[in-house]
DNA sequence: GCCGGTCAAGGTCTT
DNA sequence: AAGACCTTGACCGGC
């Protein structure tokens, strides 16, 4: 069980996804601006690993416009070195590393051209980890789309498109219930079709479920993970009180963290905080479960 | 230097 | 039909 947190390290004066207005776009402001995510990176993984935080969430920012047609530099070939050199350090730490692509990739789309430009962004996360020589653990999260008021036919729509993918794609992409449209029996609806694993959020599967146990649940998505995908991952967050529903914490709550973990005792699986402090909470989350080992 | 409006991309929900 | 919201830090121009 690894735990992890995403894109940012708050205790750190880098950031690893710092970007650029796309007014502002030029070739020397790309490489400068990847040089500094690359190192800044670098540095997180170093912190990560001192930490034992061993989960850990890559920005779609590293290579900012990588798959907009703005884009004609090779990224691809100009930085392969250090997307080797930070893949052998992943791998010499037995790092878990995720990607999660933002809203608007949407593979589910009625509209032909937004799919499109949905698999050239998913081609350039997938792309990333290949570059960085992670096998097929290293997964890209996304949701299942919109429903465009036919549910149904969103569905078997994402089904549909789902199997054009190219491979590279196929071998890293995972689906991730969400907290108001696709609940996991959607997803796991859609998994027993394509084969898909589920990454398992259990805070939107708190905000939209059909009753099911939370052990019952976890185990329904871990069987969607097969070997080559390592063992099943998990976003884990907690209601931020008097915030609207599905506002996630700025901090961990310790206690809601503890009867989770409780809750699924026996199961083996990482967990990404998505928790507004960052790795300040991934620390605190990781003395729970080391105490609860003992 | 600091402040605050703004930033590639879509969809859903509310009014 | 139009605007707010999602979610969010960082950028960048204006002072």
């Amino acid at each position: 069980m690894k735990i992890g947190y995403p894109c940012i390290n708050e205790s750190m004066n880098c950031t690893p996804n710092s970007t650029f207005r796309l007014s502002n776009y030029s070739e020397s402001n790309l490489i400068k601006k990847v040089e500094n995510n690359l190192k800044c990176l670098k540095e997180i993984l170093r912190y990560n690993v001192l930490n034992n935080l061993l989960f850990f969430r890559i920005s779609s920012d590293l290579v900012p416009f990588a798959s907009h047609p703005v884009c004609k530099f090779n990224w691809e070939h100009h930085f392969r070195k250090d997307f080797q050199e930070i893949g052998e350090y992943i791998k010499k730490n037995k790092l878990r590393i995720s990607m999660h692509p933002d809203q608007f990739v949407l593979i589910n789309s009625p509209n032909p051209e937004l799919v499109q430009k949905s698999v050239e962004e998913l081609k350039y996360h997938c792309e990333l980890l290949d570059l960085m020589g992670l096998d097929n653990t290293a997964k890209v999260q996304i949701h299942v789309g919109g429903v465009y008021g036919d549910k149904p036919s969103a569905i078997q729509r994402f089904i549909d498109n789902y199997k054009q993918l190219p491979v590279s794609v196929k071998n890293r992409l995972v689906i991730e219930n969400d907290d108001h449209l696709f609940c996991l029996q959607d997803c796991l609806q859609i998994s027993q079709q394509v084969g898909v694993p589920i990454l398992f959020d259990s805070f939107h599967h708190h905000c939209l479920n059909n009753h099911e146990p939370m052990l019952t649940a976890l185990k329904s998505a871990a069987q969607t993970w097969k070997k080559k995908d390592g063992i099943m991952m998990t976003d884990y967050s907690s209601q931020q009180p008097h915030a609207k529903k599905g506002k996630h914490t700025t901090h961990i709550d310790i206690e809601h963290f503890r009867a989770y973990i409780n809750s699924a005792k026996g199961l083996n699986f990482d967990i990404m905080l998505e928790i507004k402090d960052k790795e300040k909470s991934a620390l605190l989350a990781l003395m729970i479960i080391s105490a609860d080992d003992i």
